[in-house]
DNA sequence: AACGCGCCCTGTCCGC
DNA sequence: TGCGGACAGGGCGCGT
C-alpha cells in the first residue's frame, strides 16, 4: 500500500475529521471496488450510518457504524481516503466511492489502479475476519520469542514470510526491506536460518521502522496520500528501498536490487547476510 | 498445507 | 514524438 504507517495516518486524521458524523447517502461510481457487494447494497446498508470510531487493523482502515456495521477499506496500491474539504478540486482523478455526510463534506475514496476493496461486515462477521490476521507488530503481543519460533518454521526467504499477513499484520515491501537492512539480514535467506539474536534485533527495526514512519505521517512514492491530501515525510530516512545503486549509508558499499518472487528486494550486500 | 505464481488495473518512466 | 517493456507500496485464487 499503503503499509501499516499509511493507514494509521489516514485513520488518526479520520478519527478527528468524521468519528460522531452520520453517512447521509453513498455514490459508488467504480463498483470493482466493492467486496461481495452491489453497489445497490453497499448504499442501502450505510445509508443514515452513523460514525462510531475508526481504527486500523494490519493495513485496513476499519470504520465502525452504529446498526452492527463495520466498513473496511484496503487501499491496495493506489488508494486514497480523503476528506473532501481538504482536497482542490480536480485533484482526484480516479474517485470510486463517495460518502456524503451530514455536515456537507464527503469521504472520497480513489483509487487509479482499483486494486483497492471496501467491504461491509457485521460485527461479529469483521471479528472472524479480524483473527485470520497475524499479530499487530507494534503491540505488547510481538516478541523476539515469538518471531523467532515463527521464523523456524518456515524455509521461504525473511523478506517474504514478513509480508504474509496471517504472520505479521501491516508490513509490506517497502517496511520489509528497511527493518532487514537495519537488522542487517539479507531479504533472500531462508527464515528458518536466522539466529534467536537476529530475530531479536528484527523484532526491533521493525516496531523502530514503523513508528518512525508514523511519526513522519507515512512514506509517499507516488501515489499515497493521507486523508488531508498530503504526501508522507519518510521517504529521504529510506535507506535501502528504491535505493538501487547508491552508497550504503552505514558502510558505503553499493546498493543492490534483486527480484525475490516477483517484487524488489534492496540490501546491502556487505552489511546484510 | 505451505508455497509460488499469475492476475487484477492504470500510470509512469526509460530506452530505442 | 511514439511505442513497447518494465515496474509499482497488495492480496486473492489456484495448482502443486
Amino acid at each position: 500500500m499503503p503499509e501499516l504507517p499509511e493507514a494509521e495516518t489516514i485513520v488518526r486524521d479520520l478519527q478527528r475529521r468524521v468519528t460522531g458524523r452520520r453517512i447521509e447517502s453513498v455514490k459508488v461510481h467504480k463498483a470493482d471496488v466493492l467486496s461481495r457487494s452491489t453497489p445497490e447494497q453497499f448504499r442501502r446498508r450505510l445509508k443514515g450510518r452513523r460514525i462510531e470510531s475508526v481504527g486500523r487493523r494490519a493495513k485496513n482502515i476499519i470504520i465502525r457504524l452504529d446498526a452492527d456495521l463495520v466498513l473496511v477499506i484496503n487501499l491496495g496500491m493506489t488508494g486514497r481516503t480523503v476528506s473532501s474539504d481538504a482536497v482542490r478540486a480536480g485533484e482526484l482523478k480516479h474517485v470510486a466511492v463517495r460518502f456524503l455526510l451530514d455536515d456537507g463534506r464527503e469521504i472520497l475514496y480513489d483509487d487509479a489502479r482499483r486494486f483497492g476493496r471496501l467491504e461491509l461486515f457485521t460485527a461479529t462477521q469483521w471479528a472472524e475476519r479480524d483473527a485470520h490476521f497475524g499479530v499487530e507488530p507494534l503491540s505488547p503481543e510481538f516478541t523476539a520469542e515469538q518471531l523467532f519460533a515463527g521464523l523456524k518454521q518456515s524455509r521461504v526467504p525473511v523478506r517474504n514470510w514478513l509480508l504474509d499477513q496471517a504472520r505479521i499484520a501491516g508490513v509490506g515491501n517497502l517496511y520489509a526491506n528497511e527493518a532487514l537492512y537495519r537488522a542487517g539480514i539479507r531479504p533472500s535467506r531462508r527464515s528458518n536460518l536466522s539466529t534467536r539474536a537476529e530475530a531479536a534485533r528484527l523484532r526491533d527495526t521493525i516496531r523502530d521502522v514503523l513508528s518512525e514512519a508514523i511519526a513522519k505521517r507515512g512514506t509517499t512514492l507516488s501515489d499515497y496520500r493521507d486523508a488531508s491530501g498530503e504526501e508522507g515525510g519518510f521517504q529521504p530516512l529510506l535507506q535501502v528501498y528504491g535505493r538501487e545503486g547508491e552508497p550504503c549509508p552505514r558502510c558505503g558499499s553499493t546498493i543492490r536490487r534483486t527480484v525475490i518472487t516477483n517484487r524488489s528486494a534492496f540490501y546491502c550486500p556487505k552489511c546484510q547476510r
